[in-house]
DNA sequence: CCACGTCAAGAGCAGTGCTCTCGGAATCGT
DNA sequence: ACGATTCCGAGAGCACTGCTCTTGACGTGG
């Protein structure tokens, strides 16, 4: 009874993972704006019409890579970030993230620039999306940080957010961390957002005539930003 | 001989703001992905070809609206830097940019999102790109900064891009900052990184769950940025 | 005054996303 | 094993896009 229905079952996965991927290497090429449903059609040698079963439209097929994209360079931090001191694990997952970004540039702009279609559906993809900045939470929960220095003290509703952002519950039921103090998910944040800031000027031509090529400044960024977060240091 | 060559040219420049003031306006309604030069002309009561006397592509009218946007906010960034105690200016600046940024998310997204066409020429827009940064330079160089801690020690290569950076020329043959020191340009970088990097956060969408709404956020990673640079504290 | 340069208009080409309908094939219930 | 049902690819077609080329009118400068 699911024999056969898996074998149809098996076909359509496959042809919808078809198309993802010449959607991709069309993607690599041209860009999000130039993907057409109809070339990629065309290049599998089938009508456009037929893609339609597959995905209701073209927005909804962006929506899939953009959920493999979040997917993809969360599973590189994560390898990244599996073993070694807090602060070799830090530098790790940022040169993966890195690596990857620079490896695909039209998938990165597609889930860190600007938000393409009509927004694309959010709730399907943050589970997806977390999954770098959740890597970033482990490392802190598994350090004692001592940071390099104080900072102005966080205010009153900035704290409630954070404490409300430690306690929100993962889809699989875990809080996210309760235990980190807002300090700590503060700066969390701040080192999240500049590692993504800076990947997203090299690679949308912000740094052309300054830093660029910017290996060595992110390299200098990344240690300062862990100074910052208070990661002991290495050796 | 030139009052009717201005008249005509008048005419000509007039009816090329109008464009670019339709073309904005629908880019704030549906993003630059919808914007058609047909609609804008539909809209202004002539017909598509009749465009192509003013913005010899689409891709022309949109770079055309990118350097107006850095105009925008390079304007609005150095009103709110005129005057005050450094940090005031830095403060006002970083708040009047965040201020635009969110008035005008599409335009925004335009220059500090993904490149949205086959990249739009660079060398044209660079001058107009440059304003914001310029407003952080002219700040740390009427200051004498004592950065809240040290960091690590800049690398040799980092150092020589930096020391580069601050001896390009502007086009009205200005250097931009041959006094400043290279660790203090690499702290204008660090800033610069991390002030967009928090806006196109706040404005793509990735801060939705965790600080959102990011004001108090915003409000004390610039005060702590502030801390970073070493500039002295107010009042 | 008239020729030249500029301009808007229109038709047309190739391409797009998307819809609907139509036959054929695979699958399922019996 | 066969009929019913569900799925799927093909094709035509609609409304739209960017862009090109030609045509005819208008204002201006010599």
């Amino acid at each position: 009874m699911n024999a056969s229905r898996t074998a149809r079952d098996r076909a359509r996965a496959e042809l919808t993972q078809e198309i993802k991927n010449e959607a991709r290497r069309q993607l690599a090429v041209d860009g999000a704006l130039k993907l057409s449903l109809r070339s990629v059609a065309r290049e599998l040698g089938m009508v456009s019409s037929a893609l339609y079963r597959y995905f209701a439209s073209r927005d909804e097929l962006l929506t899939a890579l953009i959920i493999d994209a979040y997917d993809a360079v969360g599973e590189r931090a994560e390898k990244a970030a599996e073993e070694g001191a807090p602060r070799e694990r830090w530098r790790r997952a940022c040169h993966a993230v890195r690596a990857w970004a620079r490896a695909h540039p039209h998938e990165y702009a597609l889930i860190y620039g600007s938000p393409i279609p009509g927004y694309a559906a959010p709730q399907d993809t943050v589970a997806s999306a977390a999954r770098v900045p959740m890597v970033l939470i482990r490392i802190l929960r598994e350090t004692n940080p001592s940071p390099a220095f104080e900072g102005p003290p966080l205010t009153e509703g900035l704290a409630g957010q954070l404490r409300a952002l430690g306690e929100q519950v993962t889809p699989d039921g875990e809080r996210i961390a309760p235990d980190l103090p807002p300090q700590t998910l503060n700066r969390g944040m701040v080192v999240w957002t500049q590692l993504f800031g800076m990947l997203s000027f090299e690679l949308f031509g912000q740094f052309v005539g300054s830093v660029d090529p910017a290996d060595e400044f992110f390299d200098h960024t990344v240690e300062q930003l862990a100074d910052f977060l208070g990661l002991p240091p290495a050796r």
